[in-house]
DNA sequence: ATTTCTCATAACCATCGAGTTATGAATGTG
DNA sequence: CACATTCATAACTCGATGGTTATGAGAAAT
């Protein structure tokens, strides 16, 4: 079983790829043809990334005649924002503690 | 250059590495010795990891005797949420576009 | 001083993953 | 129908990476 924000951090951990989900981001749906003209790697491999993000559920793709259309679903980042939330929320917890801790040791 | 949050994103998309960063976070600051004991992998794989971490600046070490203490970082998570934010930030604007667009339509 | 304990590093191995080229499937075009 | 275009998949290569065991360095204990 591999885990949600397993599949996100490990679809977002390469620098590829993460491009080609940024550029979705940024500038909206695009073919791959598009999106392989400005990626520096072959027409394979940027399908192979699609896969991956479509896999993790950061993309969606759409079929339109010969070409295929794909967009980011930002939705998808959502349990790595809880993640971090998470994490950091227990750092903010432990910051409140030395910070009554300081207040007590004041009084 | 290998920028910011790819180091993050790398570092933590091992899940080995992540359960290390996450016991960290959650329960403070660990030896190599405790955190190995639950691992489930041997000791040098444990202590490559947390070099990796470090690397990352999501760890700090503290020498004390003979062994070292682990505690997490969490600061360095900093430039993931800002990535995170700048990617749906996008999101929320385009979805504000159309519902500006919506609402033009209605009148 | 010797031994024991804790951790890091070295050397090695196997697997994974990102890239390539070749090719096929599906759709449009002459 | 024949040809071109667009994308996905197959087969392969090769470097990166996560794991192992062996060993060394440094601190504590006897």
């Amino acid at each position: 079983m591999t885990s949600s924000p397993d599949l996100l951090f490990r679809a977002l951990a390469d620098p590829t790829r993460r491009a080609l989900f940024e550029r979705l981001c940024l500038e909206g749906e695009q073919t791959v043809g598009a999106l392989t003209a400005e990626a520096g790697i072959s027409q394979p491999a940027v399908s192979k990334h699609l896969g991956v993000l479509k896999q993790a559920g950061l993309v969606h793709d759409r079929h339109e005649g010969r070409q295929t259309h794909y967009s980011a679903q930002q939705r998808a980042l959502a349990p790595l924002v809880d993640w971090t939330g998470r994490m950091t929320r227990f750092w903010e917890a432990r910051f409140d503690d030395l910070e009554d801790l300081l207040k007590r040791m004041d009084q």
